[in-house]
RNA sequence: GGGCCAUUAGCUCAGCUGGUUAGAGCGCAGUCCUGAUAAGACUGAGGUCCCUGGUUCGAGCCCAGGAUGGCCCA
């Protein structure tokens, strides 16, 4: 006997038994054990970053990366997962910023680096405890027992490790760049964090700028000195960030573009030609015309000089840096020339300050400008202009208020653009010259893109294109942070001799005689800050840089460093540890963890860490929108999971889109899925253990002798292509394919197979038949299990073990134990499955013409007559024919060869797709009788359930009407008692204790009534 | 400004190498069927296959340009 299955299910409650008995049989840990000695397979967790309650985007990732090694395990691969945490960085710090309220770097360090720290820490290890319990509960299968962990001294101790190679490779620099700063955070971010952040709409100052060309300047251009000597002359330069203009060192223009001197108010404004028209200035009348070229040289006034307003000024110096220069009340800037001059914005003269962007910077440095800082990394300028000391936001109108005054505004609008924000706490990034530590990438960048080459990319466009180009435009990786909870840069400087050395280890350290390593060591700030040895060179005390490393180096590093290694666990590499056969992450993952990965194994071993790579879009909300916490569109894992079940919102994302493609969510979907598809398959499971306790069938290990109707054939030629075809969509990385061929077979199990055999399982005899149906079904339940393990692991359980381990006590005690099923291509018959095709399509159609024809299809019909398509369609219908009659209720079937033949009164035609299918809806009075006594039959089966009786419980039906109606039930008194397991049917009186029940069948009264045998 | 992806019914998605009248599920209206079913069948309404050109005997599919959305880069 199975346990009975209760047609209403509740799947939630379901999986969470599931859970129980996997805690209880160790079932995780036993999957992989059990195939310990197989081929290895070696999936990467990229580790979530434990900074918040997750969301339903992180359960998107782990779904994607259980199901293959789940798959895999099953195809006897010896697959441990490690999980992992990502516990460094700025959104932790952001997180525990937020707890205690600061708004800036400052509060940090009066509160504590060390108490800050702890914090930080706390917090991690509070969340990871949330997201342990997801992902259990989502069935993601992953060793977190031994988790390896960002923060934990032996991982940091791997990451010195990976600098101090990168380092003794000459490959770790300390670059004067302009790098995006956030202001609030205070740290330089790097490209890939940038990405994140940028924000489209913004709206900016949008400001036309006069520069008064300085009159005393004897090496102006002959025309231009007599515009000059006219009256007063300006350059119109156009900037979106008037704060950077007290920093403004120079202006540049298109060498080859044509410029323009035009009248406006008796003032001379010199910009391009191509931008008169957008300026609004081609009304203006135009004096003068110059060559780009012409203008280079010619000096300008300072909007601010600087030393003017307590404001340093240094000047590049080939070779010496940026000494500073002295104080000069006479101080002039000049016109330049460079490539990126643009014809599509502005006035095509542009603002140069090499402080605030990287162009400006590098024509700095092309051109020996001067350099002026006039903001300090919090954001908030410096020195003793009149908007000193303001943020750099809130000082721009400032800014433009002062130039107002002096004349030097010409115009003042607002424009919407593109403009990166910092991707957590969202304060406007700054470009902003400063020292960063850099990796040099570039040297590597021939090594990435090979080892891209080697890459398998799901979907495949991600490798030669998001990803490849990235690669082909590699830049250097800037990988310190000004900052206190991470990875410290193991790099250690001698103030006295400048020397820096890099330590890889911690018993390098040691070596050293370092000091300050007494306590019980904690590789992070501020302990690490505290360790000091002597400089090799000159004896001085080295002390630690301050900077921490980007977090998403500690990530990149976890293919080695959750092995700790070198230190432990040498062989790693050649034991099939690495590479990775298999990782999956996100789409935004291609400038994050699957660059900071192929980077740090390129560098290292110069080749890939990881094989194969799903690459997955977002859920988007019902209305295609990011969602986010502003929007209030979040959606909850805990609600969805506790309404549909893990198994429902596991099989929504596996089928619902391809992995590559964004996907909406809705609520609906859940609820359809539930509906279209688990419960579709409950039923069936509920129908067959229903019928098999009844019958007490005994599946039996060998059913060869077993006598298999047609029927039964198709559905185990159905279910040998589908376990072929979803173990070769398994193995191409493609669930979506493999769960969309599955959906498509359950389909056609539930609504042919089942509802085509049921009167093989209800009927009283126990035949080889009913034992044929039986046998098949199981079949099919079982498979089913197996095929959908790696999918719906709850569910799968559940069949499982009611249907096997209840009978067979010697099998696997999971599913989850058991080999993936192989396709018997003996039972694939490709003949029969398109002549099943052809048989539905034909009852479709004969359906649709009773339908037009008004005829119910309880009532039988003589015939009808198919034309098909072809010789070979007509064939395969003669075979299925009892199918076809079954399905149509009528008497026979007849073909025709031509249309005409079908083109008669009492045919009623229906076609598709060159097959007619015609019914013939005379009904004589024996077909009349007969669709009575059906009618009757299947107002009894109601009755009989309305009463609450067993589907095998016996009964006497009485009955009462005119001479035609008792005719008809004595006439066909047999086939009534056997479809309503009715022993008697007594005519007359109706008891009070009976259920009954009046109708009008077919013009006839009639009365029912039935009594149950006890 | 550049790159990648998507755009097919009200919604979610299929659509093979270019080949007859472009499909499914959900939803809607109606009819039917049903002792496994929370299901199923049939009919109907619902389509500018994002747009504009081009290649071809033939384009949802190939090519070019553009639009919208998502992601990424500047």
């Amino acid at each position: 006997m199975f346990q009975p299955v209760n047609s209403r299910v509740n799947f939630p409650q379901l999986e969470e038994t599931i859970l129980e008995l996997w805690q209880r049989n160790n079932t995780f840990i036993r999957s992989v054990e059990a195939r310990e000695g197989g081929p290895r397979f070696t999936l990467y967790e990229g580790p979530p970053t434990t900074n918040a309650s997750p969301g339903i985007h992180f359960v998107m990732p782990p779904i994607f990366k259980d199901v293959i090694p789940r798959y895999k395990v099953m195809k006897g691969y010896y697959a441990p997962r490690i999980g992992g945490w990502d516990t460094h960085g700025l959104p932790v710090e952001l997180e525990v910023e937020k707890e205690l309220g600061f708004t800036g770097k400052g509060q940090i360090e009066e509160y504590g680096i060390e108490q800050f720290n702890a914090r930080c820490r706390e917090s991690v290890y509070r969340y990871i405890k949330e997201f342990e319990v997801l992902t259990e509960r989502i069935g993601y299968w992953v060793d977190m027992e031994n988790s390896y962990i960002t923060l934990k001294n032996e991982y940091i101790e791997t990451c010195w490790w990976v600098i101090k190679q990168i380092w003794d490779k000459g490959l770790v620099y300390q670059g004067y760049k302009v790098t995006p700063h956030c202001p609030r955070c205070g740290t330089s971010l790097s490209s890939h964090e940038v990405a994140q952040g940028y924000k489209e709409d913004t709206e900016d100052p949008s400001v036309y700028i006069k520069f008064k060309i300085a009159g005393a300047n004897g090496s102006l251009p002959e025309r231009l000195r007599e515009l000059v000597a006219g009256g007063d002359a300006y350059f119109l330069a156009w900037t979106t960030t008037p704060w950077t203009l007290p920093g403004n060192t120079a202006l540049a223009v298109a060498d080859d573009a044509e410029y323009a001197a035009v009248n406006v108010d008796n003032e001379y404004l010199i910009m391009a030609s191509a931008r008169l028209m957008a300026t609004g200035l081609d009304g203006s009348s135009v004096i003068e015309k110059f060559e780009g070229s012409e203008l280079v040289g010619v000096a300008y006034e300072p909007l601010f000089n600087p030393h003017k307003f307590d404001v340093d000024r240094r000047r590049f110096q080939q070779g010496t840096g940026l000494p500073v220069q002295e104080p000069d009340e006479g101080l002039t800037y000049r016109v330049i020339t460079t490539d990126f001059v643009s014809m599509e914005d502005g006035t095509g003269i542009v603002h140069i300050a090499p402080a605030y962007g990287e162009v400006d910077y590098q024509a700095g440095q092309d051109n020996d400008l001067d350099f002026v800082h006039n903001v300090d990394l919090q954001g908030n300028i410096i020195g003793s202009y009149p908007f000193s000391g303001k943020f750099v936001k809130d000082a721009d109108p400032m800014v433009l208020e002062d130039l107002e005054k002096r004349g030097l505004l010409f115009r003042s609008e607002t424009v919407r653009h593109t403009y990166p924000f910092c991707w957590r706490c969202e304060a406007p990034l700054l470009y902003y010259a400063k020292q960063t530590w850099y990796i040099r990438t570039t040297a590597v960048k021939q090594g990435l893109i090979r080892g891209n080459s080697e890459i398998n990319w799901y979907p495949e466009h991600i490798k030669y294109g998001r990803f490849g180009d990235w690669l082909e435009n590699n830049v250097d990786w800037a990988f310190s942070r000004e900052r206190y909870w991470g990875t410290p840069l193991p790099v250690w400087n001698c103030p006295s001799c400048g020397k820096h050395e890099c330590v890889g280890s911690v018993s390098e350290l040691e070596q050293r005689g370092t000091t300050g390593m007494s306590r019980e060591l904690d590789l992070h700030r501020p302990f690490v800050d505290e360790m000091t040895f002597a400089c090799p060179d000159c004896g001085g005390e080295m002390r630690r840089v301050p900077e921490v490393i980007d977090a998403w180096f500690d990530s990149g590093a976890m293919p080695i460093a959750q092995y700790h290694y070198p230190f432990e666990n040498t062989t790693m590499l050649k034991d099939e540890r690495f590479p990775a056969d298999y990782i999956c992450e996100a789409i935004d993952q291609t400038r994050g963890w699957f660059y900071s990965l192929h980077a740090i194994s390129t560098l290292l071993f110069d080749r890939p860490c990881y094989r194969n790579v799903i690459c997955h879009g977002h859920i988007l909300d019902d209305k295609g929108e990011k969602m986010s916490k502003t929007k209030a569109n979040k959606v909850l894992p805990w609600e969805v999971i506790d309404k549909y079940g893990a198994d429902a919102l596991r099989w929504y994302l596996y089928t619902s889109a391809p992995p590559g493609n964004s996907r909406r969510y809705s609520d609906t979907i859940l609820a359809d899925i539930t509906r279209h598809f688990m419960l579709t398959l409950w039923n069936v499971y509920s129908f067959f253990v229903t019928y098999a306790n009844i019958d007490e069938f005994t599946p039996s290990a060998e059913d060869s002798q077993l006598e298999y109707s047609e029927l039964d054939r198709w559905i185990l030629s159905e279910l040998n292509q589908l376990v072929r075809d979803v173990d070769t969509a398994l193995e191409n990385y493609d669930p979506t394919g493999a769960g969309r061929k599955i959906e498509t077979f359950v389909d056609g199990l539930s609504n042919w197979y089942v509802r085509r055999s049921r009167r093989r399982f209800w009927k009283s005899e126990s035949d080889a038949d009913k034992l044929a149906a039986h046998s098949t079904l199981y079949h099919c339940l079982v498979t089913l299990a197996k095929l959908l393990a790696p999918f719906t692991p709850f569910l799968a359980e559940e069949l499982y073990q009611n249907l096997v381990c209840s009978v067979f006590p010697e099998v696997p005690d999971s599913v989850h134990l058991t080999d993936f099923p192989v396709a018997d291509k003996a039972m694939i018959n490709e003949q029969l499955s398109a002549d099943t095709q052809l048989a539905m399509k034909v009852s479709s159609l004969g359906r649709a013409a009773r339908s037009q024809a008004g005829i119910k299809v309880r009532q039988p019909l003589s015939r009808v007559i198919v034309k098909a398509g072809s010789r070979q369609d007509k064939e395969g219908l003669e075979r299925l024919s009892p199918q076809v009659l079954e399905e149509l209720n009528t008497k026979t079937i007849e073909f025709a060869d031509s249309e005409e033949e079908l083109d008669k009164p009492n045919l009623i035609v229906s076609s598709e797709g060159g097959i007619l299918v015609a019914m013939d809806c005379d009904v004589s009075s024996e077909l009349a009788a007969e669709g009575l006594a059906r009618e009757i039959v299947h107002r009894l089966q109601n009755i009989r359930r309305s009463a609450g009786f067993d589907i095998a419980d016996h009964i006497t039906t009485y009955y009462d009407g005119g001479s035609y109606v008792k005719q008809v039930v004595q006439d066909w008194a047999d086939y009534i008692k056997q479809e309503t397991l009715s022993r008697e049917l007594v005519e007359g009186v109706l008891e009070e204790d009976f259920f009954t029940e009046g109708y009008k069948l077919s013009g006839h009264e009639i009365k029912l009534g039935v009594k149950r045998i006890d």
